[in-house]
DNA sequence: ATAAATAGTTCATTTATTTAACTATTAAAC
DNA sequence: GTTTAATAGTTAAATAAATGAACTATTTAT
């Protein structure tokens, strides 16, 4: 695939993704209510989109161990932007959804990011962008495969 | 640039540059000996890169507060990797340089992540890599940008 | 010579994380 | 069916990383 030599293809990845990670995370971050932190609002976003999950399912997307999760729902919870309610068939389970003023949180900051990623995508033609999507959707699933079988 | 409705592109981009992240950063963790962090070591490789660096071009570089250096570089003190010496002209200045141990440390962990990237994008022609890394540049300025004027 | 700016540190607090030990519950083995 | 395994989640102690405010020391500007 690639010639031999491609240890300035991997510099430039390597400082790539790290440049642009950081820069990414500061302006996501400047969108955030000042009581809420990045983490918190991708945590916010899982549920939302799951409209319910259990901590195991946020453990296994976030790639951190279950105590991490109640950790964190401790925190979201004494905010009062989710919920706890126990499986009635499988006490073991617990899921998680959000309180309306957690609902409410996520849209309002949701809404920020999207006219964030808006205005930098906008700097892209749309076949450019489309071409960049599909590799990068394509380096997803090879780091998705790597991750699997390790 | 792009059609007025971009969400579904915006929310592509968001998924994908989280799930990149994520599985790439767990990656690049296995390859860490077990008394480094992955931040740990992104500040080896910016003190090794530049040579000698000062708290102020770490914090400036990492967007984060001089207080967040001073104990970053405390811990990577006590491990000896780091050394800090005054600089004798401007004695407010702090000038870090890697120890023998901690660039060693940087080599041999460094070699690991270049042969890990490289694999990943051994999957990739070399035109479509190109492609890719040339909107990634092209973002990443964007961001800069955005950054800068903020 | 005094005031303002800069470089860095200290300290208290918060968030996020891991590991190990634990509770409660369900599923499997025999 | 009872004992054993496994699963889901929590607790608690420890560490890393970050912020913000107050501080020291030094240099630059007025």
């Amino acid at each position: 695939m690639l010639p031999i030599d491609i240890k300035h293809l991997v510099d430039q990845y390597i400082e790539l993704s790290f440049s642009v990670n950081k820069s990414g995370e500061s302006l996501v971050r400047d969108q955030m209510n000042d009581d809420m932190t990045s983490d918190q609002h991708y945590t916010l976003r899982y549920i939302y989109q799951a409209k319910s999950c259990t901590p195991s399912d946020l453990a296994k997307r976030f790639q951190v161990k279950k105590s991490a999760i109640t950790a964190m729902m401790n925190r979201m919870w004494k905010k009062g932007w989710v919920q706890r309610t126990r499986d009635e068939k499988d006490r073991r389970v617990v899921y998680l959804t959000l309180t309306e003023a957690g609902e409410a949180l996520y849209m309002k900051t949701e809404e920020k990011i999207h006219h964030l990623v808006g205005s930098i995508l906008n700097n892209f033609e749309q076949e450019e962008l489309g071409q960049f999507l599909s590799t990068y959707q394509k380096l997803h699933r090879v780091l998705e495969d790597i991750n699997k079988n390790k």
